[in-house]
DNA sequence: TTATATAACTTGTACGTACATCAAGCCATA
DNA sequence: TATGGCTTGATGTACGTACAAGTTATATAA
């Protein structure tokens, strides 16, 4: 029940994106379904297939539906989009000390996912991954600022000559060479007590705080094409962000 | 100079968004500027009206132009918009714990902001604040999941009483009180040596490890509406965030 | 059974036309 | 001078047509 008293809107393709809209949020057409084709939706609201492909791309602006060629057009939200928004020029903004700070080499090793891991790397167990772990250091210092372990799939095994030569994060390289594009980014960011092991590496006293940050990258397939997870020493690292309201709305 | 060997896009209204694109980028066309009409454009490029109308329509939702009816196409940026978005569908969303735990208040007090804190504040020494602060307790348990200090000017000072019969965040009814926007919330986070005081209310053993999320919500006028600053002891509390590629593009 | 070709259907592109709507400038009249 | 109405030119809406390109299911042939 819209309890709107302005006047409504009067174009026709306005008309018809609110009757779609208000049918799917209503449930008539659910997550995964096909919309009617367009010429269909033109004979049901007795207008040309011109009105109705402006009316769906309202829809699809707002991220209610996606169209594909050949296909048809398919819900793929039954919800209006979010009001704040946290933009990045580049996920390399993600990464933040990426850019400002130098990766050093560790070791790499080919390893077997045991099953553990495989929820971690949304893959079976038993698959071959490596894992690379680097250190970072500030662009004035010798102390490192960070301990990363990385895991790529086999695959991707190309990308290890080039990790220290680049300057680019390692899914930026595999977006390069394999022609893979990110289109998700999942982030866990969480309070440990570092291990031994870790506590070396950064030349901190045993265990103390570090931030432990992990990210998953996923590709338009829905496999993670990189997991890295980092510890940060608690004293070198502040995790920013800015939310701004979307001007959207 | 990008590097792409693959195929270029082939459509006319591809291939007018990116000359236009360039030219807007390349300073042929500066922000505030008014393009050629469409029907110039058109005769321009040797297409249809229709034509240049998908290719500013492209433009349009790259953010790069905006068309006003009866006015023009007028060039609104001159780079690229984001390419990254991390939305949420309210700014609940980066409290997360805030729907699934209940508060409970430590004490209220008021405060006289000293110069270390004017800046974090973003205020003038010697202005009086509220200090809120409480602990939060999980939907089944008896031990608190984080510990808050709020901070809020005095003349918020009405929704003191609402805080423990409210389920809203403190910036909500400050919102709906006061009507008063929040336009940005500004977040650091980073990991810390709870101090005694600390871990004495989470009950954790001395010198524990903890996440430190602190959040400012800038109102319309740049001015700081509410800072809090929370404590989690790092076995209960992780900060997840998803990532999407923007879909416009 | 398997592989290939075809047909049907969908959205994408591109052209055409016509009129509506809005903003701004011009000009004549009060 | 000031105000109203007119003209002009811009984008917005809406109809039409035709073909291109992608996807899927079916029919056919090996």
């Amino acid at each position: 029940m819209n309890t709107r008293v302005s006047e409504p809107p009067r174009s026709k393709h306005a008309l018809i994106a609110e009757a779609l809209s208000s049918d799917i949020q209503g449930g008539k057409y659910k997550v995964g379904d096909l919309l009617p084709s367009e010429a269909e939706l033109g004979a049901a609201f007795g207008v040309s297939r011109h009105t109705v492909r402006v009316a769906l791309r309202t829809l699809n602006s707002l991220g209610l539906v996606i169209s594909q060629q050949g296909v048809g057009t398919q819900v793929h939200k039954d919800q209006l989009a979010s009001r704040y928004c946290h933009a990045f020029n580049s996920a390399s903004d993600l990464l933040q000390y990426a850019t400002s700070t130098k990766p050093r080499l560790i070791d790499t090793l080919q390893i077997v996912v045991d099953p553990e891991q495989s929820e971690y790397l949304g893959c079976k167990p038993g698959e071959h991954w490596w894992r690379i772990r680097t250190l970072r250091f500030a662009a004035s210092g010798d102390t490192p600022v960070a301990y990363s372990e990385i895991h790529i799939p086999l695959a991707f095994g190309a990308v290890l000559a080039d990790i220290s030569k680049s300057k680019q994060p390692i899914f930026a390289l595999i977006e390069e060479r394999f022609h893979e594009s990110i289109v998700e980014i999942r982030q866990d960011i969480c309070a440990i007590t570092m291990s031994n092991d870790e506590t070396g590496h950064l030349k901190m006293p045993r265990k103390a705080p570090g931030l432990e940050i992990t990210r998953r990258y996923i590709g338009k397939s829905g496999r993670v094409l990189e997991a890295a997870r980092s510890v940060h020493p608690s004293r070198s690292f502040k995790y920013s962000m800015d939310v701004q309201l979307n001007h959207g709305s």
